[in-house]
DNA sequence: CCATTTGTGTAGAACGTTCTCCGTATAACG
DNA sequence: CGTTATACGGAGAACGTTCTACACAAATGG
């Protein structure tokens, strides 16, 4: 129809936070500030602050007043300025990546908890890129946030507990049990790992490879290194110790599957695998399906996650349950109640659960 | 392995912003503020804020100084405070639903012009509810954001407008041409709409029906009816006009099961369907496969989106393309230009494209 | 009846920026 | 040499809250 008149300059200059600017923005109306009630209502600037903070030492009358005038002007405390001196009522969610499906169940169950008091979620996406994840960090605690809940963080745990001194934080997905400067919430990815191991075995299935990822940072603490920990002490424990392989799918596109065509048309291809994620599961099934390798007959596939894509119909996909919503939830209460005050750090583990479907044959 | 000491009192007092805490947060270490930087340099805090802001009026020499002292003391200014004043060189997000896999694309195209820049994005998430909306738009401003794009909101034009008095806003998937108070990007979904229908029928298919959504909110505005307009006037074109069909799925649960499985069984069902979106779609053809009915020999699916989903092999559905990347590239460079002071209205609609696959007969 | 406590409200200093003036030193010009 | 630009740097008032410290009145206690 109409099309942008101005192509813009995007300028960037040199320096890391320069502005470039110097127009004026057009003339907004005008705010109601705390000063505007307090004049309405005929009381002290520090009486309506006094109110809205639901603090000690006003009188029914008082409030009513104070009440009244907010509704009529449509008052509206501004966060900016809260900031700078108290709280903002606001927290941080920093995901790694919004496409993984699990995701959306962690926000949900974040607002779940947020939504009945005051508080709001703010959330950020750090591409799994380590420096966008920091300025992101950096972005919230510049923004005065009451504090973050980080999703499975690339950042190591010493820059984590760095950024735990300057505000309240919560990990969910990272393995951390020693810290001491941010709480943790997982669930127990060793054993999901298991009892997907464990599902397989029952079926009569013996070769079970795990399909996983490479991380480059973090060890102990990323949730797929988990897991692979986990996949091998079941099979250790079925007596088949010697050889419980591990191929790793990479995440850039040609190569990922590249490497998934060729494990599927590898002689030595296993009955039955393990993958550390839905999101890869979900690939290997569809590549499986356009080769003529059939799903569970020729390969049995057990996921992670249980996302919504698992559950449909034309995927079945069985797989290890670690509900992210109530994830979020869990997340939410320590971290707000670290916020309110508690300083010592909590670890959580959750148990998992197995989701049968037709990938696993009975 | 522990859990959590202390059950929280998720106490909600009433009121709307109202605090209830009144505990210290234990100390955390002194900021390194805009005051600190001109000491350690020994300038005045006004240079240190031009060079921060670039602004005229720095020699070489000074600007060495201070940027040398940021480094040293790595120096962060508080997003909380420009607020107050100024610039806060972020923008506000606000999306639907984020389980809709073509959000990520969304996300994805505007971080990539925003990157560049210094700018962030900060995002919420309004699930469908005015309420939730209303209120994140709200923090949003009283953040002092320096502009916001909505996608896909379910407001009404009029507030949108009120709202865009206070910030600079542009919104997504939302069709109001006549608006003068915020942009609107769009695909041309009408158009979109109409392709669909006319692949279907050089397939060869002439009893083609609308799987849609029923909206109570907005009428012309939302993508759904603009798609329901381009499927009508499609039919009507190739001379079925007395015959375009919609059928509305539901949202919720139990019913939109039920509903799609009442479609499927109807006696007249057509054989070819367009869809208002992918994750309609699929839904469509995983309970098709649990109930026989083949696709595409009995029944052709045309969705919307080409989401990542639709790409899979086991999937494999036709879809209409609106590069969701791009819309979100075109509409964070149409918001910078208003935050630059633009005040016309521009109205922008980007042509989508079909993706043929196996859901579409060929 | 005086001293103390308790309840209610206000003044005003932060918080960390931005940005408008304004002063001063140097350069340019006649 | 005097006048006027021009470039550079600084003082200090906002911005909209929170929160400590204090004033005052009424209630309580001896």
């Amino acid at each position: 129809m109409v099309h942008m008149g101005g192509s813009r300059d995007s300028s960037v200059k040199s320096g890391k936070f320069m502005s470039v600017d110097n127009r004026k923005p057009p003339e907004r109306a005008d705010r109601v500030t705390i000063r505007t009630v307090a004049a309405h209502a005929g009381v002290s600037v520090a009486a309506v602050s006094k109110v809205m903070r639901n603090a000690y030492g006003v009188s029914d009358s008082l409030r009513a007043k104070v009440t009244g005038s907010i509704e009529v002007l449509g008052y509206r405390p501004s966060r900016a300025a809260r900031g700078l001196r108290g709280r903002t009522f606001t927290i941080g969610l920093l995901l790694v990546d919004i496409r993984n499906p699990f995701l959306p169940e962690v926000i949900a169950g974040v607002n779940a908890v947020l939504a009945p008091g005051h508080y709001q979620a703010m959330i950020g996406v750090g591409e799994a890129r380590m420096q966008l994840e920091t300025s992101l960090i950096e972005s919230m605690i510049d923004y005065k946030m009451d504090g973050l809940i980080l999703v499975a963080p690339r950042l190591p745990s010493e820059i984590i507990t760095r950024f735990a001194a300057q505000i309240p934080i919560v990990a969910v997905g990272y393995h951390d049990p020693t810290a001491d400067g941010f709480d943790t919430i997982n669930t127990d990815d060793q054993r999901g790992a298991e009892i997907a191991v464990e599902s397989l075995l029952e079926c009569g299935y013996r070769d079970i490879e795990m399909l996983s990822q490479l991380a480059r940072e973090g060890h102990k603490v990323s949730v797929v290194r988990q897991r692979e920990i986990g996949y091998r002490r079941a099979m250790q424990q079925a007596g088949f110790g010697s050889s419980a392989p591990i191929t790793n799918i990479p995440l850039q596109s040609p190569r990922r599957e590249e490497t998934i065509r060729k494990f599927l048309t590898r002689s030595d291809r296993p009955r039955a695998i393990f993958c550390w994620s839905d999101i890869d599961a979900i690939v290997v099934m569809s590549m499986a399906a356009e080769m003529g390798v059939r799903v569970p007959e020729d390969l049995a596939v057990v996921g992670y996650d249980n996302s919504s894509i698992a559950a449909l119909g034309l995927v079945n996909l069985a797989s290890i349950d670690q509900s992210g919503r109530e994830l979020g939830q869990t997340a939410t209460r320590t971290l707000l109640s670290r916020i309110e005050g508690r300083s010592e750090a909590v670890h959580i583990l959750q148990l998992p659960s197995l989701v049968t479907r037709r990938s696993l044959a009975g």
